[in-house]
DNA sequence: TTGTATGCGTTATCAC
DNA sequence: GTGATAACGCATACAA
């Protein structure tokens, strides 16, 4: 009873295959082609066989090599997964789609990276889709459970929720995260270093003779933000420059925009150089452009401003900003660096990625004199 | 023999599992807990037990319902997708890397759709690169054949190779190529209707009254460009428009540039408006545009310009030319949706989608009088 | 050096 | 209604 031979059976106990369509070829029939046994194909295929001593002969793996080739067998990533718990898969989820229509908000940059590297692990990636409208996890309360068909999964976007994250984490399922984050804890991530590129932006005004700098950033408390405010405070006290609750406008609210009047203002106080947070749209660093500009103040010339970021793709035509760069591909590359190791069994890391400093071509020394004087 | 236990057992005849790593409840635990079996358990969990007319009552649902969520039960996506012979993921194979650095060249705008539609179907995608030299199955003769891995596989770009292709859709393995294609036969595709939109600018041109118009096409033999001549052609005859081989340029090779010089010429002898073809650098609009201007030709004033497609995204500044919009996203969704229909057993099918028409700013009556007199 | 037997967790069929 | 039981395709301890 049962182990009915490999060929091709009416595939008992379910419904039948779709007619005229074989299903994909599977050891049993590479193992019957060549004449040898299922194992021994196993054992051939996975390379395995004389790493672990167990010899088998030259003429036995051609055979089973030939055998596969012309079939065109590939392993079963669900079976392989199932029987081995690996099946050399990555896991890619994002909690918006990975391919907006708004290209600005894509994580391309960052896929780039992380192909890259996957590649070069001999990893293949799984795009798992549940972000978008149902995936194939809809209607499921938790649609994240899918990326355990993968040997470990990388998350992108601050939207993943701490909990699901939580249970990956605390079911030994190698997960990394690409950003920092605090929570859940022992997550592993892979974060830019925003604390050091932006105290390095404030050195480099203050080194041009600035002593008041303002950060211009939004509403949000990600990581990404209040990093870059520590590092701008940082930069501040390491120059001896005040460093108060005035150093810091916290725009985007209605109401708080920045206008060409409060920069103005902040001139008349004597302000000679600002520092916009990089945003997803560039909104904020387009509004300070826009509010100085309005303002009646050129830059570098009157005011000298900085970016904390890249700029964003449209405006790649104009001088570039003094600020820095963060290296998506490297932070891709890195994060599935450091999922690999967690699924080789060693423990969760979290890693920092030094930014690219850019001197642009937006600041200056400040004026001589003060600028509304 | 064998049946141990549903209880924590010592997972015989393979490696324990990493230390402190304690596996997940299984639906054998979860039966045992409700005192159920665990097919019931399987019935009540997979929402299948009323739409298939097993009636389990209310009482058995929430025993098993109570009991897997207190052991935190998730399904393992691995077993699940063994046991249903689909694995649920969708291959996607381009030839250059699918995350290229210049994205100029990218195949973002189709990926766009194809992970909307994929997501909507159920499916995760798996991202294959020709170029990319790793991926689990590095070292293997053909790259291609990894992609059997999944339910089934989208092909980007026209460079897969034909008998590759014909392997795999003579094997029955679901494939479906994005963009027209005549060979292999039996091969199911999505392409645009190059014909039917190139002929209506055409159309629209005749329209505004000229009666010489030139197609600048590239030197190449892909579906993509001969249906754009076939289409002007037909736009050419349903316009009682003189269609000879004079009313075609084959640009691209050295000496054959489109220079100020030949758009000069062709002015003078009557020609009043240029059709050119969408190219993946966007080197013919750019070039023919460059020469017209040089030419001192006006646009839409002297002479009236086309693309048959659309043009490059450092030109999306510029006015918009005349001529029509590919419906990227669209094609990939509906590549997706032919996919899956394959994999569901329904015959190979060949699909054309409409592009959209622009009416653009570059075309306009042609100059009262001759431009050359 | 190769084959046999068995389990991974789930689904699906069939007797009860 | 419910519970055995047989695959799904692969990997591996162990026998031969």
């Amino acid at each position: 009873m049962a182990k009915d031979g490999a060929g091709g059976r009416a595939r008992p106990g379910r419904a039948p295959a779709p007619a005229g369509r074989r299903s994909r070829p599977r050891q049993a029939e590479v193992a019957e082609l060549a004449g040898v046994s299922q194992a021994t194909v196993s054992l051939v295929l996975s390379g395995r066989d004389d790493a672990t001593g167990r010899a088998i002969s030259q003429e036995t793996r051609r055979k089973v090599m030939d055998a596969a080739r012309s079939l065109g067998y590939v392993p079963d990533p669900a079976a392989s997964r199932l029987a081995a718990a690996r099946n050399n898969l990555l896991g890619v989820f994002s909690f918006t789609a990975t391919f907006p229509t708004d290209v600005r908000h894509s994580y391309y940059p960052f896929l780039v990276g992380v192909e890259q590297e996957s590649a070069a692990q001999g990893y293949d990636l799984v795009l798992f889709t549940g972000s978008s409208t149902g995936g194939a996890g809809a209607g499921e309360s938790s649609a994240l459970h899918r990326v355990r068909l993968a040997d470990g999964c990388l998350f992108l976007g601050r939207h993943a929720p701490t909990d699901e994250l939580g249970r990956l984490v605390a079911d030994g399922f190698p997960v990394v995260h690409l950003g920092r984050r605090v929570e859940p804890e022992g997550l592993a991530w892979v974060g830019a270093d925003y604390i050091s590129a932006s105290r390095d932006v404030v050195t480099a005004l203050a080194g041009l003779g600035h002593r008041r700098v303002l950060l211009v950033r939004e509403d949000d408390d990600a990581p990404a933000s209040t990093d870059r405010e520590r590092g701008f405070r940082e930069g501040l006290r390491a120059a001896g420059l005040p460093d108060g609750p005035g150093a810091v406008c916290r725009s985007g609210d209605p109401g708080r925009e920045i206008t060409a009047e409060r920069v103005r203002q902040w001139l008349d106080e004597g302000v000679t150089a600002f520092v916009a947070e990089e945003t997803d749209t560039g909104a904020a660093w387009r509004a300070l452009r826009a509010a100085v500009d309005k303002a009646g103040a050129r830059c570098p010339g009157d005011v000298s401003l900085a970016l904390l970021g890249s700029p964003p793709a449209d405006l790649a035509g104009e001088p570039p900003p003094l600020g820095f760069d963060i290296p998506r591909p490297e932070l891709g590359a890195e994060a599935v660096r450091l999922l690999s190791a967690l699924i080789s069994g060693e423990p969760a890391e979290k890693k920092l990625v030094t930014c690219t400093f850019r001197p642009g071509r937006t600041a200056g020394p400040p004026p001589a004199r003060p600028a509304a004087t």
